[in-house]
DNA sequence: CAGGTCGGTGCAAGCGCTTGCACGATGCCG
DNA sequence: CGGCATCGTGCAAGCGCTTGCACCGACCTG
């Protein structure tokens, strides 16, 4: 395995030391003697020693790893998430692994179950599966999901209702009257929350489900067209960016022939063609907050908080109003993220 | 360590065999008889039994697990690499440890030197570190650099001297007299690799080194604004949405007041205003490539194969001839990655 | 039909580390 | 000044798995 040629016994013989001494150096300080540990510390730098992770894992300590599940990593919404876990995983010692279960409700279970047994706790993104089959899966590992609320599992997630909210309002006062809201898979927790909220609300036209990607936007785009549809909220701006590109292949514009509103604010909200008005999502407080809950949990937490982060509107040139109003189109927005 | 209760001796019980049958069963099947493999099989589902990694790794077995460092998973560049390797990672049954080192030298080797002995290989993007670091830490293991060519090292990278050639041909074809280039941090193989090829070529102007992101792209437009500049080839996408994002700031536009043209066609190079002409990047294939190297290796393959990747380039709006040339802008265009 | 082969399985020795326990050496108390 | 906490360290038993080796019976060959 590698170099991995300097194990703790090797420490051990160059401090004149047992190796348990070495161990306890490293898992609990508190208990050796000053002066022993200077020169166990020292012999370790020395020999450059790296603990063996699986070895320490298997005599029953912490692995020392924890379990990332993504949906799709190449989506910027999940890459940030998995980023801001990642530095916090850095900042702790700790290792991630990181699975892209590919938005397929099998290979997410599969995935897990692999993972299991190998980390000390999972980070799991829009989970499609059942609460109860993650519960099992994951046995008594701490478990932690985002953007998904569920029964007795911690979580962090967005707050659907304001999403929609600030989207329809937002088309609302720019003076439209036809109005879709684009629903997302029904496997998807937060497709099936907004969908509750939409129910609320009267005087809505949905459309979908739709993929949340840049080809189903596109699809989407056409049925728009021969709508009577002019403002529309979108499940994620990927898609809202699809429509977009829709529309514009058809010699359509935006915002002019239909008002596109997003979710979530990515990078290219920003810099896309018109810069898209969008609901933006926290996405590195997102990351930040899963991972304390997890390192809470690991610490040996009970509580099983559900956190819910609010959402902004960030107005810029993709909606119009119907009658005149004029749009934002700033670069300065951007800086919200990040 | 979470519901792992089931171990391969419960197997062995279940089954009415020895452990190391139970064992040889899943590593080498063909050794154990018919009848025999077919009890034992039937137990493990039936006890859904999940292989201990961290044990059987001790062993001395295989881990089961590939490292892959990049330099920044937001970057959508390396989110397909990632992608792709974990597609082959998924296929293979090998887990993916990921991490991401934020760009900076000194976290690319400590996350290595964390990771080894705790996978089997190394993908890593785009390193900064010596080569002779990187062997150093990874050892025996085997590595495989992406988009990096060093000696002795395996190694699947894009000819940087076609995307230099790509872009800057394109751009005297459109006209321009005044052509610069921006060049990359000088940590980056990629970066010294096209400074050599711009040496070679006569009358082109150099830029930077800037940072490949969207914050030094814009700060970039303000020099490029100051020159007499009238086409530029970014040091990849990022970057070049970066400076158009900086010249619509100061109300100039893109293409007329400056043509762009990037590299690696990501997503956002169609989807942006205007769509991007740029120097794709075959990145499927890059993390495939990858993949395949790595799994090679690790089937003891002992050559070091130096892969280059062609790039082509993609015409879209953001390169305009001081002519008269049209420009070409079309969403069909992005079909050509993933 | 005996001796040799060989496929199939059991056996046991670890892999590198953690940790409960035992034990020697201090230092304190009465 | 002796006995007893107390602190610091050594000891050894595994954690769950792989693997070289030994072994046994069935098969093949002459």
């Amino acid at each position: 395995m590698s170099s991995q040629a300097v194990t703790l016994a090797d420490v051990a013989v160059e401090a004149g030391v047992h190796p348990s001494t070495v161990s306890r150096v490293l898992s609990r300080p508190q208990l050796i003697g000053e002066p022993t540990r200077t020169a166990v510390h020292a012999a370790i730098h020395k020999l450059v020693y790296t603990p063996n992770r699986a070895a320490r894992q298997l005599a029953g300590g912490r692995v020392g790893a924890i379990g990332v599940l993504v949906p799709d990593i190449t989506n910027p919404f999940f890459a940030h998430v998995v980023r801001s876990v990642q530095q916090g995983c850095r900042r702790n010692g700790l290792t991630m692994l990181l699975a892209d279960t590919d938005q397929r409700e099998a290979d997410e279970l599969s995935e897990a179950r692999a993972l299991a047994g190998s980390v000390d706790g999972f980070v799991v993104c829009s989970p499609v599966a059942a609460t109860q089959q993650w519960l099992q899966v994951v046995g008594t590992a701490p478990l932690v999901f985002v953007n998904r609320r569920a029964n007795g599992v911690a979580s962090v997630a967005l707050d659907q209702q304001a999403i929609i909210e600030l989207g329809v309002t937002h088309l609302r006062a720019a003076g439209h009257r036809s109005i879709a809201v684009v629903r997302g898979p029904h496997s998807y927790w937060s497709s099936r929350e907004r969908d509750r909220v939409v129910r609320r609300l009267p005087g809505l036209v949905t459309y979908g489900p739709v993929r949340p990607d840049f080809e189903a936007g596109i699809a989407l785009a056409t049925d728009l067209m021969r709508s009577n549809v002019t403002g529309v909220l979108a499940f994620n701006d990927v898609q809202a960016l699809g429509i977009v590109a829709g529309y514009r292949a058809a010699g359509r514009s935006v915002p002019r022939d239909l008002s596109v509103v997003g979710s979530d604010d990515i990078a290219d909200a920003a810099m896309s063609d018109p810069p898209l008005t969008t609901v933006a999502a926290p996405v590195q407080q997102l990351g930040d907050a899963a991972f304390d809950l997890l390192a809470r949990l690991l610490a040996g937490a009970i509580e099983r908080p559900e956190i819910t982060l609010p959402v902004t509107l960030t107005v810029r040139a993709s909606t119009l109003g119907r009658s005149s109003t004029s749009s934002t189109n700033s670069i300065a927005t951007k800086g919200n993220h990040r």
